[in-house]
DNA sequence: CTATTTGCAAAACGTTTGCCAGCGA
DNA sequence: TCGCTGGCAAACGTTTTGCAAATAG
């Protein structure tokens, strides 16, 4: 097809642009995130791209994911790869830092106006809200521990 | 002190009411989330509680944490348990279910009216935004498929 | 032909589970 | 005394790493 040649030729470009040698794998895994909204695990995505290419191993998928993120080609996106507990029930929104790790509270009844958009993903009400952002400690290097 | 008298009151009625026994491992653990807002990790609770009771288990923690959370004491923070991919780069807000894990995409320019306080804690500009929720299908029991 | 890259296997990491001894009521 | 609980160890799932063989340029 057309598509399948201008996605080859956008893949080759990108590989001489990063210094990458353009091997089968890679392809498969850049047609696999081409356009995807799902947000794929590695799961998700190791499944359609052996739709491609069968023989690719999951240790691959992996690889290639994060050296496409690392490349800036997509986004990892991590920020509570660990249980967390929160010490207060009560129901209120969270800055986490992205750098150290910090989660700060907001005071529990803060009023975020949310976008009316918003209901068309789901209810809101009864979870929280997580603003990933930098903490001033991470931002100016004055981190006296990072909690 | 007077304190720990009524935090070990506390404990003893929170275990009566949930049926437990008031081990020290417990009330350890008790002590150790009472006003915390660190937000802590089971290794960041573990330290904590080793300084009281030297003797007990990371094992015996990551327990008495889950069931603590089970109980409604405390607050588990999961909802980004595994690392995902997005295909997107451009800066957006995503709408996370915390029930079936589907993670949709705002918009790209949409826009949050963040409270003012936002500041105090740092710098939203660069990273995201995450509102955590229930989205439909979960809600209604409609699924197709979990994505 | 050479350096990169893959696939395999095994390590690492955080979390959960099964089991028996020991403790609380 | 009885049964709940804790500690140990081993299982578990996900992610990362080391290495030899395969492959792109």
């Amino acid at each position: 097809m057309e598509n399948d040649r201008r996605l080859r030729n956008a893949f080759e470009t990108d590989c001489k642009r990063l210094g990458w040698k353009c091997t089968i794998q890679r392809f498969a895994v850049y047609c696999a995130v081409q356009g995807n909204t799902e947000h794929p695990s590695v799961d998700m995505a190791c499944q359609r791209v052996q739709k491609m290419l069968p023989g690719i191993s999951a240790d691959s998928v992996y690889r290639i994911l994060n050296d496409f993120s690392a490349a800036g080609l997509i986004r990892r996106m991590d920020g509570l790869s660990c249980v967390r507990f929160d010490c207060n029930t009560e129901k209120h929104a969270h800055f986490i830092c992205a750098q150290c790790g910090k989660i700060a509270d907001f005071p529990p009844h803060t009023r975020f106006a949310l976008p009316a958009i918003t209901e068309s993903f789901g209810n809101m009400r009864d979870i929280e809200l997580r603003l990933i952002g930098i903490c001033h400690d991470c931002a100016h290097g004055t981190h006296n521990k990072s909690a």
